[in-house]
DNA sequence: GTCTATAAAGAGATAGAC
DNA sequence: GTCTATCTCTTTATAGAC
């Protein structure tokens, strides 16, 4: 039977060119200018063959979205295995704001476009790339354990979630929980050590946090004038508002002692949990270079003029080794204008 | 010269009818299905007209958008008037949520659709409604000085902001940092106060606490599933986490003692400090039943059953008064689909 | 000022030949 | 499986009659 596993795979090949080719017309001329006939084109089939692969358009771009959150996902990976539960969840902001900062279309397709898209990609992305979420979750599940023992148990903690990370994926989880699941679960560390002295619902709280890192990257990619202050001050501002004070006061500002230290560096915290151990890192099967790519990605933007009406350039395309996207050449979001009539 | 006057009336007139007739189409089915066409059928005029009082069909989206804008703001204004520093940040908090929820298209067309909207909007707000936003300015410069010498002398304030609002009004003020400029005066207030420890610029503050803000109704137009948590709850986790034990510790922790008085107690705030001065406010030439309903509006989202992929229904609609937009027929930023081929 | 008519471009989706 | 050809429908915008 290899005949008919050789035609699979040719359309499974096909699917993929597809797909491809969708994103990058959805990174350089913005999600509105996504069509089947600039699909084909750029493929070099007709527009008819692309619905034998996919029923609709719409259905290519929910496959887009699974992708992206996939993505994004993985990002996260490398951060679950940070053992101090106040640092992860720092990271696990600036990685976020990062991801959506480097990758606007894809943010955008995923968090800005249309419920549909929304949900499909957080409902539908364990189909695309079920392992890295499976990982993610299993990942932070063993820094829960291990961090609730004893603090600074980085090494033990991260070889466990490597294992984990190896181990076979359960591909049907709701990927739309599992980010969330990380964060909770570093709260209930956080509880747990007595570190926060839980007034609400950890996922209230949990939400209320991703909400305040959305409306950051939102607001960067959509409004021309608003963050006048650079994407880092604001996004430091905000992390120490949820991070640095919380709780009740006293208590909290005791145990986030070892926030408080750096206070005013702004990216060394990621790297410095992560970079050194880099090792652990690549044992674990995941490549590190996403951390700290992101956190890179995120403070170049810091070099951003302060003036307002400036359209903020989207300049993360330092690494090829990563796709990003650039910044689209037509409007984004509108209907494409008439070139002449 | 009557002829002329007339005439230019009756175009002013038909401008007028144009936008109203975009901006119901926008509240109906969406941002997407606004086309030259629809406008010219609803106001039983041809589309070559709409070319003769709007250039483009952007042109009239950014009216629109300044429209809405312009209407936000004055949201704003009886709000500015509240004396307690802290409290009127915790009102401008709400107010805001609740807008982006009870008018949700208008929403998304200003701050969510595209850039060049979003500068328009809050570039060009002037031109349309200059009076409010120069009111909203003056409100909140009048309140600053009455709150620094000592606190509870709201009646005080809120007679010369009265006058403030009905002062000739400064047309060509920067609309954008209105809204922004009432945050930061409200800042430097609780830090006159003492009540709050700056140790960050208030400027970025106010942003990183707008875009928080933007974060929470951006999450709940579009992502289906997320906010599992009624969207009360997460704003007042996220004002709490702001307002709440803002500062280091302890210090803010007595300071706010009046906030934190009524934690739990979702709504009644603006109302406590508002509806009782209803008579102030009445004087000042404002009407105050647009904070008490925006609030109202908020409330009654807390009613959404926590199950996910519900699209979240945007019933605000209670009030006849109030222009609020309802949820689209059609998928909001997707073109149309083809109805039959 | 307003209309009819139409240009110019583009979209998604399908039928049927090969 | 793939293509050609086509259908149906949409859009913005303009020309020229009245």
């Amino acid at each position: 039977m290899g005949i008919v596993e050789r035609k699979n795979r040719q359309k499974q090949a096909l699917r993929e060119r597809i797909l491809d080719a969708a994103r990058r017309i959805v990174m350089r001329e913005g999600f509105a200018a996504l069509s089947m006939r600039k699909i084909a084109d750029a493929i070099e089939y007709s527009p008819a063959t692309l619905y034998l692969h996919f029923a609709s358009r719409d259905e290519i771009v929910q496959a887009l979205c699974a992708e992206g959150y996939a993505q994004l996902l993985e990002t996260f990976v490398p951060l679950a295995q940070i053992a101090d539960p106040a640092d992860r969840l720092n990271a696990l902001g600036r990685a976020y704001v990062a991801f959506g900062v480097a990758h606007p279309e894809t943010y955008r397709l995923i968090f800005m476009e249309d419920p549909s898209y929304t949900g499909a990609a957080l409902g539908g992305a364990a189909g695309v790339s079920g392992a890295s979420v499976a990982a993610v979750a299993e990942a932070s599940a063993a820094g829960e354990q291990e961090a609730v023992t004893a603090a600074g148990t980085a090494v033990a903690a991260s070889t466990a979630s490597g294992k984990a990370s190896l181990a076979p994926p359960k591909p049907d989880d709701d990927p739309g929980d599992a980010a969330l699941h990380i964060m909770i679960s570093a709260l209930e560390e956080l509880k747990a050590a007595g570190r926060l002295t839980a007034s609400t619902d950890l996922t209230v709280w949990a939400e209320a946090f991703w909400a305040t890192l959305h409306g950051i990257v939102a607001l960067n990619l959509t409004c021309p004038v608003f963050p006048t202050a650079p994407l880092d001050t604001v996004l430091n501002v905000a992390l120490d508002a949820w991070l640095g004070t919380q709780g009740t006061g006293q208590q909290a500002r005791v145990a986030n002692a070892s926030l408080a230290r750096k206070k005013k560096s702004t990216e060394a915290r990621v790297e410095a949990r992560v970079e050194p151990g880099e090792s652990h890192v690549a044992q674990g099967g995941k490549p590190a270079t996403q951390a700290s790519q992101a956190s890179a990605a995120s403070d170049k933007k810091s070099t951003k003029p302060p003036g307002p009406s400036a359209i903020k350039p989207t300049d993360a395309d330092t690494n090829p080794a990563i796709k990003v996207d650039t910044k689209p050449v037509v409007k984004p979001t509108t209907r494409p204008k008439a070139t002449s009539a």
